[in-house]
DNA sequence: GCCAACGTTGGC
DNA sequence: GCCAACGTTGGC
């Protein structure tokens, strides 16, 4: 099993939405870069686990925990010109954007803010840490995974 | 709102 | 194939 990262701004489509859909369950569309479509084609399984991260807002960071419950398919939404990532250079016949469906698990039990990560030795390797990157799916090694669930735990205390 | 970083586009 | 211009991402 594999674990990611997955980015979305709270103000256009935040984990409260999914949380709000039918099941907890929808897709994730929209994704129109090569690298990201790899991973989503190559690497993605049923059973992943990927955190979900809110980007562009005040506080930057982990506030949720989602399964991966599809393989990639084709990004339908790249096919219809009112959509807002409507790409006309995807043909329904040679699909060029792929998506996957995702399964709301949790909220964690607080936002785990991306200065907090961005401070941690142990995650210095992590991409969404590292100078540069634009990525808004990327992969989370198992120990930065279980590191991250852990600081989850760790900001409750206290309080 | 600013701006650094980086991907994409298109002329040549 | 090079590279300047442009658009986007996303933190701050």
């Amino acid at each position: 099993m594999a674990y990611w990262l997955m980015k979305s701004e709270p103000d256009v489509y935040g984990i409260d939405h999914l949380a709000a859909e039918p099941g907890g369950r929808d897709h994730w569309d929209g994704i129109r870069n090569y690298q990201v479509r790899n991973m989503f084609r190559d690497q993605f399984k049923v059973g992943d686990q990927a955190f979900f991260y809110h980007s562009n807002t005040k506080v930057p960071g982990i506030v949720g925990v989602m399964e991966i419950v599809s393989e990639a398919y084709p990004d339908h939404t790249a096919f219809d010109p009112n959509e807002k990532y409507y790409d006309p250079k995807s043909d329904p016949d040679k699909p060029r954007w792929l998506m996957v469906d995702v399964q709301y698990r949790r909220h964690t039990r607080r936002v785990i803010p991306l200065a907090e990560l961005k401070a941690d030795p142990a995650l210095s390797q992590m991409k969404l840490v590292q100078r540069g990157n634009r990525l808004s799916v990327m992969p989370v090694s198992e120990a930065e995974w279980q590191h991250i669930l852990d600081l989850e735990k760790q900001g409750e205390t206290g309080e």
